[in-house]
DNA sequence: AGCACGCCGACT
DNA sequence: GTCGGCGTGCTC
């Protein structure tokens, strides 16, 4: 006897979780995971619809009490079981419960739906529900007086509200209901976020002749049978956005759909402006800021067909479209795509997996790509498509490296070096706007010789070494440790130290150096309110501040024709974090913030200060030079076996008990030995994950490579068995990311 | 979510 | 005693 794993709508929590069905012979063959049946389920074995996640031999319920499968569905779910199929994809790839996977690719109804979906009106007379009320006041029908004071009062209710806080069930509205004073309504309502002023322009769509080639290169790939997933490799300013617009044009016409992915911080009121202005009513666009009903209702609009683009972040890959053409995905280097909750999956992967099931197209585009996509498109598994030409032949901005070790030596210890500081008043006297950039994001505190720029590394892993209680120096992959040195070890310096400088620190130093300036800050302190990131911007783009101060998030999206002056504070800070991703990061940003200048009719000059300036991240973003880097960065990666060269597998282990999650993750370790060949493991770790605890608990990891994912996928896998059989691993949190 | 079960107050 | 509303808890 076989038994099929069945999760009932993903609607409530009480629910949430799998229930067993028998499988009747005659559809033996039909179920599988994924697909969609009926199931009598409850008291009243009311039919309701259910996925399939699983088929066993074992009943792990008692056997007379486990019900039979109903029938599979047949009413035409196929976007949905596509979708199933996806997730089930997901769970395959990067490890997680089918639950989750399916959490993550399925809109989940939530209780804000609900209470606008039911409401109660009132509908008798006035008078005789007054009378009424009066007769059941005091009497035993508590309920009943509490219902029909709340809706006298109030002439409507939601449905939820009635029956949970007036403890109104169905017997009370019936008795309401049968008198004709009340009238239960389903209302269908969309909740569209403001939108008033984005229509359609009539705007013609002008690609210029490199444009035009790209399309056309696109489109002869796209009539191959097995079209290969388009890699739009533009220069900052070559609009690869006009190239998406012509290919949404083109998929619509064909009476597609198409997805657009965009970084969540990219998602600014001008990027949607130009999509409504382009597609009009045909767009929707999903925010972060949406609540879960929300996007509900934009993918249930989606899955009627009543809009034919969706524009949104990563989980909008996710939208129910019948017949999906084409996926976008704009900065496709972003990390935003890599999702932080299991399953941890890459929205580029996905998105190319979903587009083979569905034979849909992908098209990628990024002026720094990820190596990832770099190195597949190198390899012929993407197609590589350039566009070199900048806008209206801008030229690109002059960029000068300031070797912050010669600062010191000349005794400047100010976060501005002399050549900054003069470029800096050289702006402010030609009423230009200048942008400061501190690249710290997820700053780790490496230690590094202010007098050399020699960093502290960890000599196994080739990562930066991070801080620890200003005494000890510690490698967040291998767990390395050792004693924070006094002097430099390679030149003896006692200059040794963190870098310390904030975004108010800078601010202040530019009120002193340069009392006139106009300065405006923004970073997580600043923006913490809503709508206060659009502020500043726009404050700045109407030139009321003369320098902007900011982290990573000035340098993404916005255009200021009137900067002319773009200064990154210190490289290195992005350049030496405990991760291997660093030196692509630090590239991209610098990339991008050294696009920044000179984006209007005046020309741009930047400046980079730097421990480092030998460092090629930093000399290949000052010459743009893309395929240098790549060059350079790959030989690391492949050197080291980190991804792209190889892959990598993470198991990620959480505790509020120290010594129990050490002891897990030593038997983790343990069993990985046991169970692969000597000569295939490459293991690092276990080690404290570079936020070693948050909140009081506990956090490690461990890392596993090999060139072979599917021997990293046969590890997880039996892994997962192994924990799940040992009730020792109960209480630690385990989640896998693999890359 | 939806349904049955069982408690408890009120009426015969 | 019994009827029925109303809260609680379970659903393979």
């Amino acid at each position: 006897m076989t038994y099929a794993d069945v999760i009932i709508d993903i609607s409530h929590e009480k629910v949430d979780r799998d229930f067993q069905y028998r499988i009747p012979d005659e559809l033996e063959q039909e179920i599988k995971p994924g697909v969609v049946v009926t199931v009598p389920f409850g008291k009243g074995n009311t039919l309701r619809k259910g996925y399939v996640i699983g088929v066993t031999e074992k009943a792990k319920y008692d056997t007379s009490r486990i019900k039979m499968i109903q029938s599979v569905s047949t009413d035409d779910e196929t976007t949905e079981s596509r979708l199933i199929a996806l997730a089930a994809w997901m769970k395959e790839t990067y490890g997680s419960t089918m639950i989750q996977a399916l959490k993550t690719v399925l809109p989940v109804k939530d209780k804000i739906r609900a209470k606008e979906k039911r409401l109660i009106f009132f509908c008798g007379e006035r008078q005789a529900a007054e009378e009424l009320l009066e007769e059941l006041s005091g009497s035993r029908f508590r309920a009943r007086e509490r219902f029909l004071r709340a809706i006298l009062e109030a002439g409507r209710l939601e449905y939820t509200y009635a029956s949970k806080e007036l403890g109104a069930g169905a017997s009370v509205l019936d008795f309401f209901e049968k008198k004709g004073m009340i009238r239960l309504e389903n209302q269908e309502m969309y909740r569209i976020p403001n939108q008033a002023d984005l229509v359609k322009e009539d705007c013609e769509l002008c690609l210029n002749a490199e444009q035009n080639v790209a399309v056309k290169q696109i489109f002869r790939e796209w009539k191959e049978p097995e079209a290969r997933p388009v890699l739009l490799f533009g220069v900052t300013g070559s609009g690869k956005t006009q190239v998406y617009m012509r290919l949404i044009q083109q998929v619509i016409q064909e009476g597609k759909q198409a997805i657009v992915l965009i970084p969540e911080i990219a998602l600014t009121y001008q990027t949607v402006r130009r999509f409504y202005a382009m597609f009009g009513d045909k767009v929707s666009v999903l925010n972060s800021r949406l609540s879960q009903g929300e996007r509900y209702d934009q993918f249930k609009r989606a899955k009627r067909g009543e809009v034919q683009v969706m524009v949104g972040p990563r989980s909008a890959l996710f939208t129910p479209f019948s017949n999906l053409g084409l996926i976008v995905i704009d900065e496709e280097h972003e990390s935003t795509y890599k999702s932080e909750n299991t399953p941890r999956y890459h929205a580029r992967e996905t998105a190319i997996q979903r587009a083979r099931m569905e034979h849909a197209n992908v098209v990628m585009g990024s002026a720094t790509p990820s190596l990832s996509a770099y190195s597949r498109a190198e390899s012929g598994e993407y197609l590589l498509v350039k566009l070199n030409a900048r806008y209206k032949e801008r030229p690109l901005p002059q960029v000068s490296i300031v070797d912050l070790r010669e600062e010191l030596k000349k005794g400047n210890r100010s976060v501005l070096s002399t050549e900054l500081k003069a470029s800096l008043s050289e702006t402010l006297r030609k009423k230009e706007q200048a942008m400061l950039f501190l690249n710290r994001r997820g700053y780790a505190g490496f230690v590094s010789c202010r007098a050399c720029g020699h960093v502290m590394k960890c000599p196994h892993c080739d990562v930066s070494l991070s801080e620890h209680n200003g005494r000890r120096l510690i490698c967040h992959y291998c767990g390395y440790e050792t004693v924070k040195p006094q002097v430099c070890p390679s030149c003896g310096s006692p200059h040794i130290g963190g870098f310390k400088a904030g975004t108010q620190q800078i601010e202040k130093v530019l009120e002193k150096d340069f009392p006139e300036a106009r300065v405006l800050r923004m970073d997580f302190d600043t923006t913490r309110t809503k709508d206060s990131y659009e502020k500043i911007l726009a404050a700045f783009s109407r030139h009321e501040a003369d320098i902007l101060v900011g982290t990573q998030m000035i340098v993404k999206g916005h255009d200021f024709p009137d900067v002319t002056l773009v200064g990154v504070i210190a490289a290195d800070l992005s350049l030496n974090m405990d991760d291997y991703h660093c030196g692509e990061r630090t590239f991209q940003l610098l990339t991008q913030a050294v696009g920044r200048a000179g984006r209007g009719v005046k020309p741009g000059h930047a400046v980079i200060q730097t421990y480092q300036p030998e460092h090629y991240s930093i000399r290949a973003a000052a010459t743009q030079d893309y395929a240098e880097f790549y060059k350079e960065e790959m030989g690391y990666r492949l050197l080291m076996d980190y991804p792209p060269a190889a892959h990598m597998m993470t198991i990620f282990g959480a505790c509020q008990d120290e010594e129990l999650l050490k002891k897990a993750m030593y038997y983790i370790e343990a069993f990985i030995c046991r169970v692969s060949p000597k000569e295939e493991l490459h293991m690092i770790g276990p080690a404290a994950a570079s936020v070693g605890k948050v909140k009081d608990v506990y956090r490690q990891v461990l890392h596993l490579k090999n060139v072979d994912m599917a021997f990293l996928t046969a590890v997880r896998e039996k892994l997962e068995q192994y924990i799940e059989i040992n009730s020792g691993f109960r209480k630690i949190y385990i989640q896998f990311d693999m890359s």
